[in-house]
DNA sequence: ATTTTGTATTTTGTATGCAAAATGCACTAA
DNA sequence: TTAGTGCATTTTGCATACAAAATACAAAAT
């Protein structure tokens, strides 16, 4: 007997994946309150699946609920932020290790071609094309090495990291120049299957942009700086879920 | 102005927390369907609120969601069971890491005192109160080191292990006298106030307790042990939430 | 002009009702 | 005996209704 998904797609569950979006591509911004009579107006449904989506959400850490008083579009500090740049090292540090054990002959072929466009550049320029590569890659590895538990969990702060855009620059925390390097070492990492390596250069990686996010935030305190700020507006074309490093 | 916590606890965050302790105490077991209507009876509150808890615990993926058949109190393969002490290694490893840099004296003090009845035991037989000792370390661990994010991921994972009481002899995974010398490692690390040794050690801990659980499904497989099972009824007596290694 | 108080309006939390889907069960056919 | 088949019963998903709480706002008091 076959038990086919047994996934219907409830309305709360469609509910759910259009409100993650209008976060993501910040049509609903950080700290904002979330009209719930006319949300479900809009979409056509009635407040019960839509505070179910909610729900979700809200564990996802996307929105937050005072009770008695609303749904609100979740807003983090810096603190927190360097919070989940470390969760982040971690998980996509393992996401890394089983990659490696896990990649196939293909996938390898189709790695080996992430940042061709920047491997002959000596200063890259393009922050934008960049950042998006960079997004993808983490994607790629996300997609290859993590399944269930961990997939879900990393997806919730990836997007959180994007959402709230950090960083400016593209969302870049470090510069091109500096990071490509270490992509690159990764990326060789995995193509050899060296799961060791790959989790260590992976959590390098993310170590070195965690000080310099730390440096930012030091520097905006004193005054020095003042880059960290979530965006005003801006329609993201491509809905990627990674936040560029 | 101040913003008194905002938490009034509606009844779908008190609906949560009691379903929550079923299935932790085992009132319900894995793979049992949750019967709506007379849970909600039971607890004196309509399906609303009953629902909206079931959704918390669905992406905490203490219970499993069928579209149009109901919540399950979900049930993990063995593989999975694997997949979450990965997960638990980066997470504690990283717990261990911050408890490092944040523990007070007075809290050095109480760790010290961990374990101490098996200090002087060459051959450790109570594994009833070595287990319950484990739990304690490893919640005192995420106690001082984890916070918001992490906490609450560590939490929801640390719960599924022990209410699915994935392994026999009191939940633990190896011998006392094999885990007591890694967890007094942990300890004197902590202690030390040395973080990059606390992650080190807390990891290795975990991979050394997933080695031999792939062992066990292994020799499961083959046929040579059956000692993984899910425990057919239990009250715990104590709800801790750590499973023990 | 600002703060306070009182009242009208909106919004939240929860119960309830109902159609559609799933389940259980008696009955029939092999 | 086992395997269908059709119908009655239960359960789910969702809309709706409504009391209690929160908010907005106007009038009164400082």
């Amino acid at each position: 007997m076959i038990n086919l998904g047994a996934k219907h797609e409830n309305l709360d569950q469609k509910a759910y994946s259009i409100i993650k979006k209008m976060i993501i591509d910040r049509k609903l911004l950080p700290g904002e309150k979330i009209p719930q009579e006319k949300l479900a107006q809009d979409l056509g449904i009635s407040r019960t699946p839509l505070v179910s989506a909610l729900k979700y959400l809200e564990n996802e850490k996307l929105v937050e609920a005072k009770p008695r008083r609303g749904y609100f579009v979740r807003l983090f500090t810096m603190q927190e932020m360097v919070s989940i740049f470390e969760l982040r090292e971690v998980l996509e540090g393992l996401a890394a290790r089983r990659a490696a054990a896990n990649i196939t002959d293909a996938q390898i072929d189709e790695l080996d071609r992430f940042f061709d466009p920047f491997k002959t550049i000596k200063n890259i320029t393009d922050l934008r094309t960049y950042a998006r590569e960079d997004r993808r890659f983490h994607s790629f590895v996300t997609e290859v090495g993590a399944k269930e538990f961990l997939k879900s969990i990393l997806q919730t702060y990836n997007i959180i990291s994007f959402s709230y855009q950090v960083v400016s620059s593209e969302g870049l925390i470090r510069s091109p120049n500096e990071t490509i390097s270490e992509h690159l070492a990764i990326v060789e990492a995995l193509s050899r299957r060296d799961a060791v390596k790959s989790e260590d250069l992976m959590r390098y990686h993310f170590k070195q942009s965690i000080a310099r996010l730390k440096e930012e935030i030091a520097a905006e305190a004193t005054g020095t700086s003042v880059r960290v700020k979530p965006l005003p507006s801006m329609d993201s074309g491509q809905p990627s879920m990674e936040n560029s490093l």
